[in-house]
DNA sequence: GACTTGACTAGAC
DNA sequence: AGTCTAGCCAAGT
């Protein structure tokens, strides 16, 4: 799963959602919000946001929510007031699209 | 193995 | 458009 977080690409998000369905398990959502909360390093995290495009309220330390918005911005992304345009920024596996990942689940 | 706890979500008011 | 609610599921107790 932080394998498929990490191609990620700059000025790109996903929702957590998302992530739970690339992976095999599209009602994960939450336990991908958990497997976020100890990010190894040198996995994007500040990508993966919620289904609305906003950064969650609820991290375990709240000043990290100020710095994924700070580097998202940094990387291009807009904010329309706390909100991201998912229409223009979602990233999606272009030509992937399977419906069974055998090696991303793994990955998880 | 039975709770509890969320960086979640879609749907209903 | 803002709030509530009921499912969800992997981890931690």
């Amino acid at each position: 799963m932080y394998a498929l977080v990490r191609r990620i690409p700059s000025g790109r998000v996903v929702s957590y959602g998302q992530v739970a369905a690339l992976v095999g398990s599209p009602r994960a959502a939450r336990a991908v919000g958990q497997a976020m909360r100890r990010c190894p390093p040198g996995v994007p995290w500040h990508r993966v946001v919620n289904a609305q495009g906003r950064v969650s309220r609820r991290h375990r330390n709240p000043g990290s929510m100020l710095t994924q918005r700070l580097l998202l911005q940094r990387e291009g992304v807009a904010f329309r007031r706390e909100a991201i345009d998912l229409a223009r920024h979602r990233w999606t596996t272009g030509a992937g699209r399977r419906r069974f990942d055998p090696e991303a689940l793994l990955a998880w």
